[in-house]
DNA sequence: TATCATCTTGACCGTCTGGTCAAGGGTTTC
DNA sequence: GAAACCCTTGACCAGACGGTCAAGATGATA
């Protein structure tokens, strides 16, 4: 109503042809990501996320040509998210400062992003179509490396002797479950999102058991980013 | 080839007409959990649980009048399963045996039904259609009595003062992990299935970090279940 | 063997699906 | 202003979908 130098669905004609075609291939990959994330590839439908974007369906097919193509941009947003999270491991020696940075990442990915973690997981129980190469690939060589790390810290005394590949996978399930499982949640949280406090401090909830799970004493104060 | 005494898929006509219906719809049933698990409600089609089950579609029909029916019939048996987990919880009031009971038994309960779980989380990710009010009753009153039961320990001193309902949710991400992502872990696991011995150093992982967690000193040798 | 209920199945139906297309509206360029 | 290009869209298509049905096969009963 008011004046706003910034809306959500602005006016394409008033912007270049070229950011104009920018913005309603974004809108329709957000779309595209939310029903994705519901449904499945296969479950999605055309229609669906034509009506999400506000689009007729044809207008879906003259910017990607189809629904295959639509999904693995979508999903290739999705790698982009996932290997930033994983940098923040990679960037730090330290266990309690690389677990709980990651950790932290992680949940923070799941809350700003849930529909990218819903997506991966369809993709997941749905034995990995698109993205198995990826999984052959670039997931396993970040994992096994992840996995040296933890047990040269093991070795080293830094943290306890623990099954390095098991704490990864805690801490995906964790992380994930708060993006996967958000409806689940939402319900038991009497039908509302978990507001900022309370994710907060389910986020330092898990730092803090995964950190003395392996043997960290609990962070000093006031050390928490 | 050779003569066997029991075949997966053996005769329905050398049982009585009851049996052999009880087999068939059994038979259906496996089916639809498999490609449910699979495709979700939406993605999976009659054609394929008709074909998996080995039977012409029409003979679904037969036993099953709808879909949505023979869904229904998936989802409820897998209320069974969880139900029979959460009663391992509830059945002891010693944090460590409470807590590795559970945690073993929601382990055990994803390697041998992977496809319920996935079931299950298809049904999160659309939003509960079908189990929606399961979750706002059953699992919500659970869920509750066990949060308090978990402040009670930590109010007498017996667990560290964590979140209760973060540590459930925990628990139930990382153990549900292993069935809903499995096709991921086996491709971490160069493509083979976990052995007995993964599979048991995984579980002895979880059980270990989460009691750790908790403040719990490791469970005393041979004392696992 | 004759009768009857139970089970099986290929063929079929209306609807929805992903994808196509041609006609037309807008915008840029000269 | 007109030609060239970009974008939009309703109408349409072939195939797949959930579900139906009637005809026949099979098994139980007597």
């Amino acid at each position: 109503m008011r004046e706003c130098s910034l809306t959500l669905t602005s006016d394409p004609h008033s912007k270049t042809r070229s950011t104009a075609r920018r913005e309603t291939e974004q809108r329709i990959l957000d779309a595209a990501e939310q029903v994705f994330a519901e449904f499945g590839f296969r479950g999605a439908t055309m229609g669906q996320i034509a009506a999400r974007a506000d689009l007729p369906k044809a207008n879906l097919h003259y910017y990607f040509d189809t629904k295959l193509t639509l999904y693995r941009l979508v999903v290739e947003r999705i790698f982009r998210i996932w290997l930033q999270a994983a940098d923040t491991f990679d960037d730090c020696d330290e266990p309690r400062e690389a677990l709980s940075r990651y950790i932290r990442a992680k949940m923070d990915i799941s809350r700003r992003f849930p529909n990218g973690s819903k997506v991966w997981a369809n993709e997941i129980l749905q034995q990995a179509p698109v993205i198995q190469d990826y999984l052959e690939t670039t997931l396993e060589d970040w994992t096994n490396s992840r996995i040296e790390v933890l047990n040269r810290w093991i070795s080293e005394g830094r943290i306890r002797a623990i099954d390095g590949r098991t704490l990864l996978y805690m801490i995906w399930a964790t992380t994930q479950h708060y993006a996967d499982f958000n409806h689940q949640i939402h319900t038991l949280n009497k039908g509302d999102m978990l507001s900022d406090a309370q994710f907060d401090l389910a986020k330092e909830t898990v730092v803090s058991i995964i950190l003395q799970g392996v043997g960290i004493a609990p962070e000093p104060m006031g050390e928490a980013s």
